[in-house]
This record gives structure tokens, sequence and C-alpha cells, in this order.
DNA sequence: GATGAATGAGTATTCATTCAT
DNA sequence: TATGAATGAATACTCATTCAT
């Protein structure tokens, strides 16, 4: 069953930009890295920055984006909790994976640029929502349901799961630490407690 | 008033990694910016990635450090919920200037890992710590005045409180927001009062 | 009758190394006598070591290693004498071009190594012997059959025949002479008439 | 009692040219090895050149030239083979410390140029003779008193000497062999016996 | 579609040398 | 004398991309 010569670049350039990073991750490398010659990329990617936009529209986020996009189905059903745990553990899961290459993004600002509008263009396409909005969303529709409080920021909320995501796992990548499930599922579950809980103490119900 | 030859290498250097990006940041054209010769540089910094971590080092990270050693000064003082505000709001202002040009670094292994060493052995010359940690210990010594909820969990609400903001300015950058101080401010406040609160819907109290 | 560009590289290199030295010989120059782009070298030698070891390899040793190897077709015909004196003069010849160039390896370690590990494995694929033991081998062969003396040291004789004359054609070009074929001829005939003959004084034969 | 700074530069950098190659010996890597600045060197020398000159004139070579020319005082002394294999013994040994340093100036033509014409202006003012002429001198005064054979060629038995140790210190620098003692006594041995028997059979003198 | 030679601008870094201190 | 910052040309090599086959 041999992969197309298109998916198996897709495949090498992701390799090496996960192993050797951006910078090093040079279409003559991948090209190497994909077992075909330097000119075959330009048969089917316009160019280098086409190619990397591909990793990510392609190969990174859809399974993603299909996880998030089931959340509406869930609104009422077990509970709130149970619902951002299971969130949080794959969101933190694809930050380990995606984060440090969309990070390296910020190298080439080019790169970054066509990323960007590719990302807008298939916002527009596939009526694809950021994942934040999407789980404000579903914490507004909870919160409807007496299931969230009244007072509760929605979008703070998911902008600080997400974020506080994200950032834990850019920074296990740049200390060097590879993803331990046991650690990395128990900063997930008190993160969630967390952000239900919160930090002021509760007067005491009489 | 002419700056030392080192110190508009490093500005010329910023400057630079702030507008063109990492992979534009050549030595020459650190050079041409800082208006001295290509090798100049090489007199000053042992290298490119020299030049890099010295920004870092001496630029960007010493006056966020000073902030964020005085806080241990606050504890039992103010409310805890203006503490996290004005801290969060520094952070929030460092993370759009540094925050990208650390992401850049991913693009990078081997500078990623000079920066990830010179941070190491300042931590050690200067016992630095880092962010999270030391609002977890303020956190905790609130905590054990009382004016944190004993439930809570320090530690998780630093890194919540971080990586939030630092994820939220990285976004911005990549969307090409500029900080607009009115809305960030906003964010900010949510934020504190979304980790103060906590999602769970509160028992009413009769 | 277009050359292969890299037939192009190695005379063009070969013709740096001659006329302006080693040190001289970058790969920006001989890419401009070539005729072609600074890139291309690399397409056709792996750095610029490779193209070095393989101007010895492919230009310059394959003829004298071919006369070489003819050496043991001729023992016992003709005389060892005008068979010393054909290959001295051929020495001289091969020398005059390579002795410069393979003293200036000298100056490059590296290089020296990768010439010194080319000769090597050269040496394993081709079964070539280095010309001294070709020599002296001859010599053995000679030695046996009655035409060179019992109380010779073939291994020596060979040595000085061709260090002598390595050594003269080094020192000639140091001087910025050039071959001069009836000089150069005389000093070949005397050389081998003095390595027959011997220093000793003969005792009177009565 | 410390040495003179300009002492310090030409150990340094005989120890530099020797260890690392001539294309390593940077002004910048002698002075660094000297453990002075970099301009220093030009309080001392003209330039770079002018060092390495210095090196051969006033390091490496007097030593070699006062053995030679002490050759006259042995005439009818002793017998010529002793005085060969002495003379070969040091011969080799400066051979091996000096030959590798002076093929290398054949990758800098102007290094070359130079050293050639401080070679020639020494040899005015100090009337100095190259080694092979001294030798060929001494041999022809043997060769008056009858310890020489009057057939034989001191002109070429000198070059081939001298040539021969020359070249065989190169080659044992060029393979990586280190001066072993005692096979190298015994090549320089075989090779003046050689020189004095010669290869042609000797008639039975009845 | 696939190839791989050719391009020439671009990379980080080193160089010998100067000169004000 | 000694210093070491400044120079700017030079170094080997890599780059993304093109295009004739």
């Amino acid at each position: 069953m041999m992969a197309t010569t298109r998916q198996r670049l897709l495949d090498a350039a992701e390799r090496v930009l996960r192993t050797k990073g951006l910078a090093a991750a040079s279409t003559r490398e991948i090209a190497r890295e994909a077992g075909c010659a330097d000119g075959t990329l330009y048969n089917h990617f316009r160019d280098r920055a086409d190619l990397f936009v591909a990793i990510f529209l392609e190969k990174l986020l859809p399974d993603y984006w299909e996880v998030l996009s089931k959340l509406s189905y869930r609104i009422g059903e077990g509970t709130v909790q149970a619902h951002l745990e299971e969130l949080a553990q794959i969101a933190l899961a694809f930050y380990y994976k995606a984060a440090p290459m969309r990070a390296a993004l910020f190298a080439e600002p080019e790169l970054l640029q066509r990323y960007r509008e590719a990302l807008k263009s298939q916002a527009q396409i596939r009526q694809q929502e950021r994942p934040a909005p999407l789980l404000a969303a579903y914490l507004r529709a909870e919160q409807r349901l007496g299931r969230v409080a009244v007072q509760a920021n929605p979008t703070i909320a998911a902008e600080a799961l997400f974020g506080t995501c994200a950032s834990y796992a850019l920074r296990q990548c740049f200390l060097g630490e590879s993803p331990t499930s046991e650690a990395d599922r128990q900063f997930v579950l008190e993160l969630v407690r967390s952000l239900m809980e919160g930090l002021s103490p509760r007067e005491p119900s009489i």
C-alpha cells in the first residue's frame, strides 16, 4: 500500500519539522527524508510555505477539529466537569504535538502570514471555529441549563482552559520533557477542578 | 551620549528580531541596523546565539524578574485580587513583547538549547525563580492567612494565570493585533475574576 | 564538444591550485574559473576537500599509476639502468606537477587526512601499490635474476630514486624554476648512474 | 626567567603551525597561544608572513646550519660512511620537524616568495650554503683524498642523501607516523650503505 | 509526475590589519 | 610596548526555486 508522493512529502516534512526544527526543515532535507528528488516537492505544493501550511491544515488540525465540533452534542449530558477534563486531555495532547511547530512559525513572518490567511479561508469554507469560542458556546449553553454558575465568564474560562494547556505543553517542550501520561493527567484534572472552584474563600454556609 | 557598541548591537538585534523575525535576524542585518561592521558583533558576542540569549537575559527578563521578586513583600497586604490584577497586567505586557521572540526560538533547536542552558545557569547564579512558582508561593502564603480558599491549588492557579496571559498575547500577535490597552485590561480583570470565582454554581445560602 | 560540468570544475580547480596555491583556491575562485555558479560545485562534490581529493585521484595519479604498474612486465628485459632512467624521468615529470600541490595539503590537516583516507580506500579498491614498493618489487625480481647486486637493498634504492626526484622537483618549484628538459634529464641520468655505482672506491681489479 | 614577548610569539607560532597547520595558524590564534593581545604581534613583526619567515630563520634553521657548517672540519678524519650516517641522522630529525611546515608554505605563494627572498638574503649575509652543496663540497674533498670513488658524482650523492631523507620524513608525517628512533635509524644506515655500494653487480675479482 | 543539475543570493563566521588608548 | 575594539572583505557552504529532460 504505497502512499502517494504528496502524502510522503507531508509526512516527511512533519517529521523533519518536529525533530530538527523549522530552520532546518529545508526543501532539500524534506525531499531527502521523503525519498524523492529536490524538484518533486514543487509538483505538489506551490512553495515551501504551502507545504508547511498543508501540514497544519491536513495533518494536525483535522482530528482536533473533529473532537471539538462534537462538543455541542454533549450539552446537558454527563457532567460539565467530566467534559472539560476530557477536552483538556485532548487539547494537551494536541498542543504537545503542534505547539512547538506553531511557535516556530513566529521565526518567519511570511510563513506566519500564509498560515494566518490559510486558517482564515478555512474558517470560511468549513465554518470552522477556533477552539476557545467553541468551548465558550458550550459553556454558555450549560449556563442556560443552570449547570454553570451564572456569574461565570464562559469566554474567559474557555480561554483559560486552552491557554493554560497550551502554555504548559510549550514549556514542557522547551524543557525537553516528553509527555508523561500520569503527571500530565494530574495536571489536567487539577486545572479543571481549579477552574470549577475558584480561589475565593467561601463563606461558611451558616 | 553615545551608547556602547555592545548595547547598540543588543538594541538593534531586538529591533530586528521583533520586526522581521528570527529567520531574518541575520548577523549582517543586525550589524547594519546597529550601524557597525559585520565583524564587530563577534568582538562582543561569542556567536549569533550568544547575542540572542543576551537579549533575553539582559534586556527582556530583568525588569520582569524584578517585579515578580517583589511579590513576597505583599503578603497579607491589600487584596489578593488586586495583586493578581496588577501582576497579570504586567505579565501580559511582558508576553506581548517577549512571547513571539521566545516562540521563534523553537525554529532553531540549537538556539533554544542555548537559551535553556543560559536560563538554568542564571537561575543558579541569581537564585531566580520562574514566574509561576513565585506566584504559587505567594498564594500559599495568603492561603495560610485565610485569604485564599483552602481547597484552592496555588500551583495550578499560578500556572493558569500566566499561561492564559501568555497564550492570549501570543494569539494576539499571531493575529497581528497590537496591544489595545482597554480590551486587554478588561481581559485581565475578567481572567482574575474568573480564577477567583470558579465555574461551579454556588448553592444558594438560604 | 562540451566537457561535463564536473570535469570543468576539476580542470578549473587544478589550474587554480597550480597557479594560485591552495589557500587561494577558494570554492568561489574555482567556480569562477570553471564558469559556473558558486553553488554548482556542491552538485558534483560533497565539499571543497572532496574536490581536491578528486583532482589527485582522477586527474593526477591515474596516468602515473598506469606507468608504474607496467614495471613488472619489464623484468629481465632490456637493462635495469635503462628502466630506472625511464622511470625516474616519468617520476620527475609527475613530481613537478603534483609535488607542490601535495605539499600544500600540509597547510590544512583536515584536507591531508581526507586525502590520506581516500588513498587508503583506493589502495584497497584498485589494489594500488605506492610507487616505491612497486619499484622495490621489480628490483628484487631483477636481483633474483642476477641483474642487481645481491648486497643491494631494493627497498632503500627505490626510496632513494623517488625521494631524490621528489625533493629535487619540489626544490625547483620552490626556487621558481620551471622544468628545463635538458638539465633535468642530466640530473636523472646522473642520479641513476650514482645509484648503480655507489660512492665506495673500488679496489683495483688486478 | 620571563621570555621576551617576541620569543613567546615565535614559540607560540611554531607550536600552532606544527599542531594545527598553516591555514589554522591565524594571527589571532597565535596571539591567543602566546597569551598576548591581537595587536601585539605587529609590534614585533611586520606582518604574518614576517613571523613565519622568522620561525624558520631564527628557530628551525640555525641549529641545523651549525651542524652542517662543521662538515669541513671532518675532511680526512674518521670514515666517510660514519660522517654520512651522522649527517643523515641529523638531517632526518630536522626534516621531521621542518618538512611539513615548509611543505605547507606551498599553499600560500606569497608566503613562499617571502621565505625564498629571506633565505636568499640570509645566504648573502651569513654566506650560508644550502645543505646539499655543503655536503657535495665535503665529498669532493674526500674524493681528492681518494676516500671517495673517482667516478662518483658528489653533487648527486648529496642531493640523494638529503632528498631521500626529506621525502621519507614528509611521507612519514603524511601517514601520521611519529619518528620511531629505531626504525628511522635503520633506514638511515641502510640508505648510507646503499649510497656507498650501488646497485650494479660487481664482477667477481677472479 | 518525477528528476536532479544549475542558479546566485544568502548564511555565520574568521581574517589580517589598524589605531586610539 | 601592549592593548583589544573596529573593520569589511573573504570564507565554505546552503537555500528555495526553476526547468529541460
